[in-house]
DNA sequence: GAGGCTAATATGTCTGCACATAATAACTGA
DNA sequence: TCAGTTATTATGTGCAGACATATTAGCCTC
């Protein structure tokens, strides 16, 4: 017998997972199953709630709990600083500012910012390294009226000063491959057209647009993550 | 007066995020947010669990809760089957099945799984095609022994039978960048060398390895989610 | 001081109950 | 028969109280 609601999670996905609740199928109610496992069925609420933001049930009010017919399987990926994320393997961090300047942005950035073609921005660029060697390429523009005053960004990376000190409404995030740019090829000592990983991500505050970055990390690299 | 754990999520998410909770800074106890919000202790619980889960509070028992400094942001990716992702955006979906054949996987795919060198598995090639283009390559090596009688992967491709059809324990998955092989060159009709995104994924049944899948999207591929 | 025991405390979880909410099922009348 | 209304029902949320558990802070001994 099953007791504490992460025992009734692992129970229940144990009883998925062997069909006998088959994909589709509709589960008892927390009530009857509070009954079975002999608890409140605020427990058996808890268990089944993590389940079903885990994708492995659909639940509807009145309608009743079911297992998933064709799971859609969530992963949930850490975005950690880039430090954190080098020393996490056991390297050594450093980072070097290869450009700080104002202008433009090109269209494309202040268009997916969403803020008008003739804002004037930071643009950095910064040279993350692990262990010594190119790492990460960052290339950002950033939104003067949306932060406090500007630190000495070759003392601190931007990378890390805007997610402790900026706080942002909502964002969004992208993950695709593209063969290296030029400068990119110089920054990461590689050959242009290398296949690189990118990670392109936006911020919004409240009512105005944060920062635009991009990184492109060197080869090699890879997002991993349980499922 | 917020009422409701969302309401009270969102009036401590709001206080963080306009720095009356400053990163790194302790934040009031459960008992004395309850009294302030003047509801059950329990509420107040469900509201900060969230917020801890999403990583904005770290929370330790006896030491009580604190902002994070760093917050580590945590995006959710959805892993659909790729019928549903191209139907998703409104386009036809079909595949060819490439290659199904009998044999010993590379070693690397192996030792991934984690099972002998010299396991006999079943190598599944299939093109995803979106509005009759190219738009994913799956290479998958499938253990036999794991999984119930096999279809015809002609009529159903192994991508989505699988998912429906066997239950796995745990998994990993990985996304990096790779400049295209031949064989996927070849496949997606792009020229040798093209940066392309890769899926990488590996799923195990409680006692044994069930299958490891690699999928090479078309150039122009993104991977997106909100933050 | 250093090391180890003890008490205090914030969070984690559970219970039993209540009411709210949404969605289906049953019923009703034209 | 069908549209519209009402009743039913499973989940969603809330409350008050209790005990469990992990950790810290303080104390005590050496």
């Amino acid at each position: 017998m099953p007791q504490g609601w992460e025992a009734i999670r692992a129970e229940v996905l144990a009883r998925i997972r062997n069909r006998r609740w088959p994909p589709g199928e509709m589960i008892p109610t927390e009530e009857a199953l509070a009954l079975e496992f002999d608890c409140a069925r605020a427990t058996v609420n808890r268990a089944l709630r993590e389940l079903a933001q885990a994708g492995v049930l659909e639940r509807r009010r009145k309608a009743g709990t079911r297992v998933a017919l064709l799971p859609v399987r969530k992963a949930t990926l850490d975005i950690p600083v880039i430090r954190q994320e080098v020393q996490a393997r056991g390297l050594s961090y450093a980072f070097r500012l290869l450009l700080q300047a104002i202008g433009q942005p090109p269209l494309a950035v202040a268009a997916r910012l969403g803020c008008p073609a003739d804002t004037v921005m930071i643009h950095l660029q910064t040279l993350h390294l692990a262990a010594g060697r190119a790492h990460v390429v960052e290339d950002r523009w950033l939104n003067p009226a949306a932060v406090p005053p500007l630190p000495d960004f070759a003392a601190v990376s931007a990378n890390e000063w805007l997610v402790s000190q900026v706080a942002f409404a909502s964002g969004d995030i992208g993950f695709f491959a593209e063969p290296a740019s030029r400068a990119e090829a110089e920054a990461l000592s590689v050959a242009e057209g290398t296949a690189l990983f990118i990670t392109e991500r936006c911020t919004w505050g409240v009512d105005q647009s944060i920062t635009w970055v991009r990184l492109a990390h060197a080869p090699g690299y890879r997002l991993q993550t349980l499922l």
